[in-house]
DNA sequence: CGACTGTATTACCCGCGAGTAGGTTTTCCT
DNA sequence: AGGAAAACCTACTCGCGGGTAATACAGTCG
């Protein structure tokens, strides 16, 4: 009764599947790309949905309304699938950064922009892979050039905070903790936020931002009243 | 060569250990208490370092230089040990609301304060799993309560920040998406923290508090001139 | 039509790791 | 001392799931 982990289809039965290029209609047709993008696709939602140790690739095979050799026939393992999942992933990110170089804005309106791209990508259906691939799973060649990618994000945003700095745009502060504080925050989106939800990964991400720019402390003239707040009445009800 | 997974040592080998409470003298003395929680810190270090399903009590067994069945003398199964590492995780948190509530200072102070605790205990050694328990690896039960726990923080913070807007010590927001944004911010720090780094995580928490506080965005004198930034060069070299 | 290529399937292998049965040694109690 | 209980070990079982070998079928082209 604990079918947590396993899907009822495991083993053996192959039930129809969601959208997939095979669906009922028996067509061989010769549509590689599509069909192994379609493999990657659905791969993402069920490790989305799972967790990647606890998803087979029978399940994944069910998902398409097709068997496990077919999923290997268009790729090549399943720790091949997750780094193709991340890098589906990432990428919007990595052209984030590129769409708001040429921006002329200020370097906080430019970052804030890129968080708003960032926190899309990780509510998307590629976002679990993305923010989790955790490079234990996988071997060290892919393992590094995760590394690598992520590290480049990061640098991208702490320039982008370096540079706020200096024209004036941003608060003087540390632009390690202030990045790993931001991204941390957009990536854990990948920890709750499920599709179908009230709002969308780019509605989150303006909150957020929102958040990160404003700052929790109040400005200008409620400041001075917050300073010395009025006194609690201690062991509040409820 | 890839033994990014498997520790040499998985089967059969059950080579010497750090510090535990069986170590080279071969005592078989009545702590079972003691040794109980050896073998939880033993499982928490060893999902931190590898993660849970990378680890397998084997691995965990030959770190405190035990066999298998030993450690399932001490705990019922590898469910239950998830469990208990984070519950002994979120305690410090629970902690920490329970010392705050009795503070009379202003509802962002006392919200830092928490923060502060919380940031620490992400970056303890059951850190990974406090923050990381996926309720898809265990049983309903389980599942249920750890989503309790977590749900009791999450509203923790949120009245927090809904007194702290309140009393005025915090700018009107979402408490929801604000709690989010801190929240994840924080939990994030078990995904890159390790232990014997330059920051701890309480400094590294209250860094991070600071960013909060005071928002990306400049105050007072230096934010009007940031308004209307410098006319940025375009293509920045480098 | 028949051979060839690409696509998908059935039916398997096999290792890893969770969990256990049952025996052995140590310590405690009377 | 001697027996019971506690603590720990050796030596297994067993199923899940990643991966593959061999095969069947469907279009295509000569």
């Amino acid at each position: 009764m604990n079918n947590r982990r396993a899907s009822p289809s495991a083993a053996g039965r192959y039930p129809a599947a969601g959208g997939s290029p095979w669906r009922a209609s028996r067509e061989r047709r010769r549509d590689r790309e599509v069909k192994r993008e379609a493999v990657i696709r659905a791969a993402a939602r069920a490790f989305n949905r799972k967790g990647y140790h606890n998803t087979s690739l029978d399940d994944i095979a069910a998902q398409l309304a097709v068997t496990k050799p077919t999923v290997y026939y268009y790729v090549s393992n399943k720790e091949q699938l997750l780094f193709q999942c991340f890098l589906a992933g990432v990428e919007p990110i990595r052209a984030a950064f590129r769409d708001v170089r040429d921006l002329r804005t200020c370097a906080r309106e430019r970052l804030s922009a890129v968080l708003r791209h960032y926190g899309a990508a990780v509510a998307s259906e590629f976002g679990w892979c993305m923010v989790r691939a955790e490079d234990q799973d996988l071997p060290p060649a892919m393992s590094r050039h995760i590394k690598a990618l992520k590290s480049e994000i990061d640098q991208g945003i702490r320039r982008l905070i370096r540079e706020g700095v200096q024209d004036g745009s941003i608060q003087p502060c540390d632009p390690k903790m202030t990045a790993f504080a931001l991204a941390g925050a957009l990536n854990w989106i990948a920890h709750w936020y499920r599709e179908n939800q009230s709002l969308t990964g780019a509605e989150i991400a303006a909150a957020f931002v929102t958040v990160f720019e404003g700052g929790l402390r109040p400005r200008s003239a409620a400041e001075s009243a917050a300073r010395t707040p009025a006194r609690r009445r201690v062991r509040v009800a409820r």
